[in-house]
DNA sequence: ACAGCGATTGACT
DNA sequence: GTCAATCGCTGTA
């Protein structure tokens, strides 16, 4: 269970959100384990993605977007929720893989009393939900995910293979085309909502 | 200074 | 299927 290096995240956006699938994200939060396999993301660039919060250029919301690889980017939506991205691409170079989904590992009980709720199918089944059950708000922003404190991803090792579907990104009204989210095909712990073009 | 709206969720018809 | 919640970022003035 090693850490996932600079290196891991510093390569092209579409890269990483394919690689990803299948690691897991620990959250230590009161001295617990709260660990989740990542099993659903979407992949956003920069300038010439539309559909990015980083497409008309650096502001004080996206500048974690702009700046090394290996950092969390957490913004707050809808007046109401958290999502969380890893930064991709070297220095200066816009990039983010949006968390939309994890497969509970360790610590159900902890995220149940978060979220509120017992269907573990529902606990971290959406960017907004898995924010919540693992306690991350905006003060992990910019958090540096290679540190192995806080907020960190490994590599599990052995696992059993899966394989990766591809469709448009969901909640976005530009670029709907472009199949840029990654999920595990036949995981129940996926998103729910579909998105507005379906891909083959 | 301010109107518009969002990489969502949950409740309700 | 439809829709309100809720707040702070962003573009325009």
């Amino acid at each position: 269970m090693s850490v996932l290096p600079r290196s891991f995240y510093r390569r092209e956006t579409l890269i990483v959100a394919e690689e990803i699938l299948g690691k897991y994200l620990v959250r230590t939060y009161n001295k617990q384990k709260l660990i989740g396999k990542i099993v659903e993301v979407e992949a956003y660039e920069g300038p010439l993605d539309p559909a990015s919060h980083a497409y008309r250029g650096k502001t004080a919301r996206n500048a974690v977007m702009f700046g090394d690889a290996g950092f969390a980017y957490v913004y707050f939506t809808y007046g109401n929720h958290f999502c969380l991205n890893v930064t991709t691409e070297r220095e200066s170079v816009a990039g983010a893989v949006l968390i939309r989904a994890l497969e509970p590992i360790e610590g159900l009980e902890a995220m149940k009393r978060n979220r509120g709720v017992n269907d573990p199918t529902s606990l971290t089944s959406g960017p907004g939900r898995l924010t919540k059950a693992l306690k991350i708000g905006r003060e992990l922003n910019g958090h540096d995910l290679t540190l192995g404190q806080k907020l960190y991803l490994v590599d599990p090792g052995m696992r059993q293979p899966f394989e990766i579907m591809q469709t448009g990104r969901i909640g976005i009204r530009e670029a709907v085309d472009r199949p840029w989210r990654f999920l595990i095909e036949n995981n129940p712990y996926v998103s729910k909502t579909k998105p507005s073009l379906i891909q083959n």
